[in-house]
DNA sequence: AGTGTTGATTAAAACGTTTGAACATCTTGG
DNA sequence: CCAAGATGTTCAAACGTTTTAATCAACACT
């Protein structure tokens, strides 16, 4: 299995793997597989492994270039050191956040997370999810998709015993763990925001009817408005359409900017969806002659890297997303300790605080006139 | 190994590693492992398997929730049908498209990409690269990274025959097939670009000086001023700080758009290094008080999402980043192909063609004054 | 009855690790 | 001189697959 030949009068070890194996390093010094897998896996025999006989071991690996092969070794061990992170879309750049959180809690605990971008496919989703169970990832999150159709690959999960959490969304009515913002709070933070601005009249961009989050975030602005007595202008509230492109946020918001202008209702500020939402509405409304914020305050949601390096900045509500992820990796990581794999009943639910980010793109009333 | 207990008269199994295994199925439906892995790998044995005996063990398959495991099936196989996507720093806007050019090609090729972030950090780069090393990657595509110094790393990629490729950076010096935009060209178009809006008092922000980047881009827009006769006011060439934070493109355009004005010398437009910088100094002009691009023009570099959603949107030099993830993965697929450890000498090199792409930050000189 | 042929299934080895148990070889004390 | 530790090293089985070669039954043809 091991050839040897000669090249330019020196032994070459060939191998078919191209992989340099413990039998290769056994062999090159004259040990067996087992003293060498001891010594480099630093199991608790390798005290009784003779120190001279350590660091001619030791010394052969390197120079070979050893690594073990994680598959051989997972496969004995029963451990992937694996968890699976699912992004429906990474180009969101809501995503990075999440998955820097998630990352910095694997690490310590030694965990590799195997990103993963659906691409907004709801085929790639399945079939990474798939790919996922197939790499025996120790658990999942899911990062803010709101497709979960294969119902059988989620009871796959559940039969293979691999622990489950999402973020950026509540999925608990479906038993998943889940984690993310309060829109509702979140949504009122924002009109609270318009209203001691001195804003009266405000138009609001809602999501589209598939996102999820869309419900709450209205919910928490209407209230705070019912509370304050002002009513907002049915005819200037608008619902951005089912996405279909990436930065469908951004034209959406853009286009409806200009039917904002063309119902000829009067309004000093705008309430969007979130930050794509937003810069798209300070486009149109730029393009219609409007400044932001002198003739209209705009105010976004999530807190992304646009929105912040734009200007004006855009006013936003963030979500503390590296929290979240880093709260997701908890979970799993408990989940995976503890070898529960079953939620508990019902399912955890965090509900992470939004905050108001005050930038250039919100004024008071009549404040820069 | 496998037992088995009366959960309200039903047999369950209750396997120890907690997954589905072939010999789950085979002794749930009394065939051997050999069939039942015959039938689900659907190896070309498997015509020879009775019809009957498919449908029965494709559907306790689908019962029990089997998945193959990855990890045994690879070892076996000797390959991982894996390869890693090392990106030095993912939060940079500029990764995604790469990503997902290399996703799409790999898909076809039935191979996963796993992709990881070392986050800028030199000491998370190099674990990855050990991880990736281990977990058997067939081949690693590097994205963008500057550093490398882990030069024993790469001699054991090396001498575990692991194709490598580069996508953002020339290193064919260090012996590593590269993917980069023609810098110099880009710069050049930058340039034209604004020498034909009929701007000549123009002010450069230069890349820091370890970005590999700087040097060319500025190269190529001073060789078309000289050609054309134009000297650039070297008071008006500043350059950005090394790196620190992931964000200090954009303070570091702003703060030095501060220090152009603060000069006293005239200027109409700004050439900057990329999008995020351009971005700042968009903000810093707008901070004392000019607006863009009445007062000034500003061009990046990069084309990444936050420089299209910004208003005005950013005029800038877009990288074919898509086409150049693609061609890295072509080439890595090639290079597993075929089998080659090794790269030709010299390493290939593609240079990928940059395009100017026209925003609102752009305005020909006293043009819209 | 012997010889193929075909069709359906399986035994067994291998992939590169890890690990509990076993094996030598030395000390040491009785 | 043997029992009883130490000390250093190795055996062999196992992890869950894939795959080659083998087995076995049934059936057709001389």
């Amino acid at each position: 299995m091991l050839l040897t030949f000669r090249v330019g009068g020196k032994q070459v070890p060939q191998r078919k793997s191209g992989h340099v194996t413990l039998l290769d390093i056994a062999r090159a010094c004259g040990y067996s597989v087992s003293t060498v897998s001891i010594v480099l896996s630093e199991a608790p025999l390798s005290q009784n492994v003779a120190a001279s006989t350590r660091e001619q071991i030791r010394a052969m690996a390197s120079q070979l270039g050893y690594h073990p092969d994680a598959y051989a070794r997972s496969l004995r061990r029963r451990r992937s050191q694996t968890i699976g992170v699912l992004a429906f879309d990474l180009s969101d750049p809501f995503c990075l956040p999440i998955m820097r959180g998630i990352q910095s809690e694997m690490q310590r605990g030694g965990y590799l997370p195997m990103l993963m971008d659906a691409q907004t496919h709801r085929k790639l989703f399945d079939s990474y999810l798939k790919m996922v169970l197939e790499r025996r990832a120790e658990a999942v999150i899911v990062i803010a998709s709101w497709i979960f159709e294969e119902a059988n690959l989620l009871a796959d999960m559940e039969k293979n015993n691999v622990p489950i959490v999402i973020v950026g969304r509540d999925l608990t009515s479906r038993g998943i763990p889940s984690i993310a913002v309060d829109n509702e709070e979140g949504g009122a933070l924002a009109m609270r925001h318009l209203l001691e601005l001195g804003h009266r009249d405000i138009a609001v961009v809602r999501g589209p009817v598939e996102m999820f989050d869309s419900e709450p975030r209205w919910n928490g602005a209407r209230h705070v408005a019912a509370q304050m007595g002002i009513t907002i202008d049915s005819q200037l509230i608008f619902q951005l359409p089912d996405l279909v492109g990436p930065d469908s946020g951004f034209e959406g918001g853009a286009s409806l900017a200009k039917a904002m202008l063309a119902t000829g209702r009067k309004f000093s500020a705008v309430l969007a969806f979130d930050d794509l939402t937003a810069l798209g509405v300070v486009r149109g409304l730029s393009e219609s002659g409007l400044r932001v914020p002198q003739d209209c305050t705009v105010v976004g949601f999530d807190d992304v890297l646009p929105a912040s390096v734009a200007t004006p900045g855009i006013s936003t509500i963030r979500q503390p997303l590296a929290e979240m992820g880093s709260i997701a990796a908890q979970w799993v990581l408990k989940a995976i300790e503890s070898g529960q794999s079953a939620p508990a009943n019902p399912p955890e639910v965090h509900w992470a605080q939004p905050q108001l980010v005050i930038r250039g793109s919100s004024a008071p009333l009549h404040g820069t006139e």
